[in-house]
DNA sequence: CCAAAAGTGTTCCGACTACACCCATGT
DNA sequence: ACATGGGTGTAGTCGGAACACTTTTGG
């Protein structure tokens, strides 16, 4: 983290931010960093940083991703993007947010051997960010939730093989509210998208639910729009 | 115009680009200016320029709209941020995208008196565009119709007061295929939006139209989301 | 045999679609 | 009187919402 901005800009300079999300312990979570600079001493704060002259924003915005996370091949979107002439105390930096979505499969291990000041929040119980990273995050939060509704970005947040009950689960924790069983199966089914494969036994004691898997696992880096 | 780029930048910089839209003649318009640069003389661009150091993106956007048409309080979101490295041949820009809506009241006037290099184009019948403003007028066409379908924003293609037909046509014109009258009108309606007022006389020989106005004429530039 | 999650259909209601004729004005 | 766009209602269909019991496994 030695390349962080240090000095005022003469003239403004492109960051990028990341909101990484995922769901594990029946809640959404997303992955903050502890700041040390200066006037952010121990706030939390949405990892990111400069984008390099020879990179695209989208290839910065992947690689802060995998900086954090180790994870390639997951849902990257960009999101906004943040101008407000003081958001950052150093100078005058704009920053184009975006979000990504991860499958909760042994994540937690990863990251947290590599950085000791990273750590997944719930966004339920979130402590206060720098910056206008609080703002971000909802946008984020925002974003995320409406395009439960009209895309298929919930696949993003599951292993490659999954049951029903785990798909209903991501949008019950997003939305925060309990969906009718029947209907969300009926619902889910009848678009297509799914296959079924064999029967797999969960941890607990109770009858093995079915297992499928996407038909189309499409691109994995995906545009607004 | 002699502030636009001459030189390579060694960092990244910001600029804006701002799709202005409006409907007449029964086209959804787009105005673009003539580009004098080198490698795009003669060729059209979406107006815009960089971000100055004092102001927000948000602001500079702004300046760039009431630039080219001198109309202020227009809706105006942020579109897209387009980072890719070699989008400008003069160096690395980063331009954040617009898009703005402008009621078609005179304004061809005004513009063209001012820059005789400035002209509305409809969007069937594009030219060759400079940059990839090409994809971002896509862009900005397919957020406007999609915006079309679940929010308020062709409100601001229109004068204060205006018939229903009028706004049916918006509609008409931008998805680009006819609605049933009927229908259209039952549905605006149940919105409980819109305030009938008396009566007025269309230009031609017809039965006057019945005069409608928003009820909420709520803030004119809107974020996304 | 009990606990725990998986799986399965039907009814009701509201929203959207399709569709055709009379009305008020200007020329 | 006629041409032009303005204005109005109904029937049919489709999709979403509400709702409870049986099945399969592990302990």
């Amino acid at each position: 983290m030695k390349h962080v901005v240090q000095k005022k800009y003469s003239h403004a300079v492109i960051a990028t931010d990341v909101v990484i999300f995922t769901v594990y312990e029946e809640q959404l979570k997303v992955l903050l960093i502890k700041m040390k600079k200066k006037p952010f001493v121990g706030m939390w704060a949405i990892p990111g940083g400069l984008v390099h002259g020879k990179e695209s924003v989208d290839e910065a915005a992947q690689r802060h991703l995998i900086e954090k996370t180790g994870v390639k091949d997951v849902y990257l979107e960009q999101l906004y993007t943040f101008g407000h002439v003081d958001r950052d105390p150093f100078g005058r930096v704009v920053s184009v947010a975006y979000f990504a979505l991860i499958p909760n499969a042994g994540l937690k291990l990863k990251t947290t051997s590599e950085y000791d000041d990273v750590a997944w929040f719930s966004v339920a119980h979130l402590p206060k960010l720098a910056y206008d990273h609080t703002e971000i995050l909802e946008t984020a939060i925002q974003r995320l939730k409406a395009k439960l509704g009209y895309s298929t970005i919930s696949y993003s947040l599951l292993p490659k093989e999954f049951t029903l009950s785990q798909l209903q689960h991501i949008y019950e924790v997003i939305l925060g509210d309990a969906l009718d069983k029947r209907n969300f199966r009926k619902k889910i089914l009848s678009l297509g998208l799914l296959k079924r494969l064999g029967k797999k036994r969960s941890g607990g004691a109770s009858r093995p639910a079915e297992l499928y898997t996407f038909l189309k696992r499409s691109s994995l880096i995906a545009s607004v729009l």
